[in-house]
DNA sequence: GTAAGTCAACCGTCCAGCCGGTATAGTCAC
DNA sequence: GTGACTATACCGGCTGGACGGTTGACTTAC
């Protein structure tokens, strides 16, 4: 009877452990040792799953990856049809959850993000995909050019200064940034 | 009569060596022996001047935090007075310049921020505070409020999007970017 | 019995920090 | 002005610990 304080099988546990631990102490925190013990399995057996270290960042890469990109659509999903549909899914995307969902989305990306760019900038190319996806999308979205994309990077920007702990606006002032951005959706050029 | 081939006084080659190398090989590849080889001094040597890895990061971080600060406040110094004068100086700061010394100034500070951020986040201390100041600014800046924090945001977010390679607008991307945020600068809410 | 999954001990490498040294320049006593 | 002493700047070998990865044995499940 292998284990029994935690749930799921191996594989995810692992992930979810090495998530965990980038968020608690940092990438430097990532250790082989440190991801096994907490998801409650030797060195040994973590190594089963995740060949070396890079699959490990890999595997956690993959994942997010793939939310990612589906919360993007069922965000765009949500939106009704016309021009500027895109930029109005990424502001609410950006904007229109919770506090709470926000940053928890915020920090397991950043957690790894981060992971996967010091191990080795390369491993972002899932990402990359996804957000070189996202820009084709806002560039077909019917906004005046150049539109789009400054929602998107005022997103990112937002996204950085929370990865980071460089600043936290107030609810009362992303809600002023949100009513600002949403001036760019206006047709009139 | 020490040395020969380098120029400057150590501590600065020290710091100029250490940020080359954050640039060159990523944060894994600065270490103390990589650092002193690469500015010309022995490892003793660099600690004479350094007493740990931690008071090197602290230093090249200081030295950002100033020319961040004095930068920005010499773009401000060149908009004429009126409302919106710190977002336009944010505006040109991000997108005035030429796309070389854009680049330069984000790759300089990209490194410095990253390895501090990897050693220790709570060394990020001194920039934290140079962006507050900024934030502050532009708030007083007779803009409607969120319309500088918008802009401010969709600055980092191009920052951001360099650091990590996520994507690299081009030049007319740019321009549409700019003159989109430009909107925002209007004060007819 | 055999294959999948797990384990613990071990190895080689790398790195931060330490420490005992050297060399040059300045200062003071006499 | 010369010898004793001190301060500044720098050198490079060493060490102890941490980390990624390997090995081989054990344990179920089928």
């Amino acid at each position: 009877m292998p284990d029994g304080s935690v749930s799921g099988d191996a594989r995810t546990r692992i992930l979810d452990a090495a998530e965990a631990i980038v968020r608690a102490r940092g990438v430097s925190g990532l250790t082989l040792d440190a991801a096994a013990r907490q998801a409650g399995v030797s060195k040994g057996g973590l190594l089963y799953h995740f060949g070396s270290k890079e699959a490990l960042i890999t595997g956690l890469l993959g994942r997010m990856a793939e939310w990612m990109a589906l919360d993007f659509e069922s965000c765009v999903a949500g939106q009704p049809e016309g021009p500027g549909r895109v930029a109005r899914a990424m502001l609410a995307w950006a904007f229109e959850l919770t506090p709470d969902a926000i940053n928890e989305r915020c920090d397991r990306a950043a957690a790894v993000f981060l992971a996967a760019f010091h191990h080795d900038p390369a491993l972002l190319g899932p990402i990359r995909a996804v957000i070189a996806r996202m820009r084709k999308a806002v560039e077909a979205d019917g906004l005046p050019p150049g539109h789009g994309h400054a929602i998107m990077a005022a997103g990112d920007g937002l996204f950085m200064a929370r990865v980071f702990g460089l600043y936290a606006p107030t609810e009362p002032e992303r809600h002023a940034m949100h009513a600002a951005l949403s001036r760019l959706l206006e047709v009139a050029s």
